[in-house]
DNA sequence: CTTGACAAGTTCCAAAAAGAAACTGACTAT
DNA sequence: ATAGTCAGTTTCTTTTTGGAACTTGTCAAG
């Protein structure tokens, strides 16, 4: 399977992925949720070359993840920002932090922390569940198919995951 | 910089990208949540060429992952399973999903649906403040250094998120 | 008027990674 | 003997990336 096919797949994550699934666009994502927003800002934080960089900040903005706006004219010069979209990655990005402070962290412990600005705390995100507002891990959930699913495919028989549990 | 020096940055994200921040490396390991185990399978489901998959297979196992278990001698036949490391990707998966299934879903919805066990609802993830317990979006989240920082970089100066909001 | 700086790219080339498909090795079934 | 299963490996071609220089429009200094 190719790339360009990826968002065509039955599978929310494929979807997903043919937007973000990149090594860059992440680490770009990252840099806009820390307020970064101008090419060469992005550039330097993230040491990625500007062709590649280029082609990742076009992606994004055609996917309306990012959008481009003028902050000057002559010479017109344009920054990229989130949209609700694109602000809506921000659990995603919180999960794959809060593994890596978890499981990638030197002994120093975590190179950021997430204040909570309601509370006031250093925060781990926590996933809960949207009907009844427990916690969910992933021997909790168990996976139907749903109306979007088509033709294509069909689920694999459900094995236990490793550790103990019980998955069906 | 180059994939192989992410896992040094000190950044939970780029680390935690280091070991699954590919396009592949996540659909196997969405499969693997699917209850997947076997090379064969993968292949058959994801349609990456075998050898991709090989390495990334490797790559997974060498980070604590996935396990490779032996389920039948003679001749050997090993199998790839998660680790309590790998079921702690969970969150994560759920979140792309998610975002997945609200943004990039055609007329007819997800493809999948998520039943929370506990509750027996079809569910969406909310992730939660792990202190008190509110609801965590990115606007209600401040960035500081933490002990792992180390001395090589600086924040950027913080800007507020487009759509509303304060960021400080 | 010429030079330099800034910002946001684009172009060019060599190196690395990915895709496609055949090959290997240790078996089992017919 | 022949074919099939499973988990890879090898070979070859195409695509993508990394690195670095070049382009465009404008302002400021000398």
């Amino acid at each position: 399977m190719r790339w360009e096919n990826l968002d065509q797949e039955p599978c929310s994550l494929a979807r997903t992925l043919a937007v973000v699934g990149d090594r860059w666009t992440l680490l770009v994502l990252r840099d806009c949720f820390l307020g970064v927003r101008r090419f060469d800002a992005f550039e330097k934080r993230l040491g990625v070359t500007r062709h590649v960089l280029a082609d990742r900040l076009k992606k994004l903005v055609e996917h309306g993840v990012l959008a481009k706006v003028a902050y000057q004219d002559r010479p017109l010069r344009e920054e990229y920002r989130l949209t609700e979209k694109g602000i809506e990655l921000h659990p995603a990005i919180l999960a794959l932090v809060s593994w890596g402070d978890r499981h990638m962290a030197d002994e120093r412990g975590a190179p950021i922390v997430h204040i909570h600005k309601t509370c006031g705390h250093p925060m781990r995100p926590v996933t809960v569940c949207s009907e009844c507002g427990e916690p969910v891990g992933a021997r909790d959930v168990q996976v139907e198919v749903g109306a979007g699913w088509g033709e294509q495919g069909v689920l694999p028989q459900r094995q236990k995951l490793t550790g103990g549990g019980d998955n069906g």
